[in-house]
DNA sequence: ATAGCTGCAAAACGTTTGCACTAGT
DNA sequence: ACTAGTGCAAACGTTTTGCAGCTAT
């Protein structure tokens, strides 16, 4: 298995995650990011960001037709997601709210490795300018 | 508010939809609709999809890194997904089997318009050429 | 008649990748 | 020293879009 070495483009990335208050997406990350290590390039954030996607240490978005967002798990204080399909906007839900979904008829051996339950649907905002 | 035309591209759009036993992306989509209409172009494919998902007549899946899928919505037959990490594999799940997602605490306003529930993980054929 | 819809092709967009180089272990 | 990680830029695959012509209403 592969050694996972701690750089500092890897520290910087997950800083900023961490401190993010929105579901930013790679280019928002990378911007960030930069103000720190103004040489970072956005090649290194995505592979950054799937390095830590891939060992559970973030979260991905994907809405329709937008870029992925990425959302940092704190401290194993889960939740879920309402995404607006007008603006992309998303807004988090406490999962303490929710009844834990039960084991349902996976296939067999199908390994788990994360639940998502998403909201779909239009945001007050984007409701509000329809005609 | 527009109007919606009945073209024969949407119908086949619609027909191949339907008759799909898997959950296609739109190049495939457009191959199996070609075969009906020669002529139609990825470009109206891609419309025309647009289209029935927002009128909610299909949903879409969207996988990290790979090309959305649409799964037509059966007769209101709700169901769920597993997606796979790896292979991007989409299994269907009956939502009869899984509990009502409760009313959770949504942003004022928010209009839900589709609660999905998914289970992402690996599939056994991926965990199997793992090393 | 009049918009909506289409085909086409080009472009935009997010994302990935090959390469030579750098730096963590 | 060894090799994962990096910066750069080019390439990729998916999706969108401008436009002129077509077609359902």
């Amino acid at each position: 298995m592969p050694m996972v070495r701690n750089t500092k483009q890897r520290q910087a990335v997950l800083e900023v995650l961490r401190g993010a208050r929105t579901h930013p997406d790679a280019a928002w990350i990378h911007g960030e990011v930069r103000r720190a290590l103004p040489n970072i390039s956005l090649g290194t954030v995505y592979r950054t960001l799937d390095a830590l996607a891939r060992d559970g240490v973030i979260m991905t978005i994907e809405s329709a037709g937008q870029a992925t967002r990425y959302d940092y798990k704190h401290d194993g204080h889960a939740h879920h997601h309402a995404v607006c399909r007008g603006c992309g906007a998303i807004f988090d839900i406490d999962a303490a709210l929710i009844a834990p979904p039960p084991a349902p008829s996976l296939p067999v051996g199908f390994q788990v490795m994360d639940v998502r339950l998403e909201y779909h649907g239009i945001c007050p905002a984007c409701a509000s300018q329809k005609h």
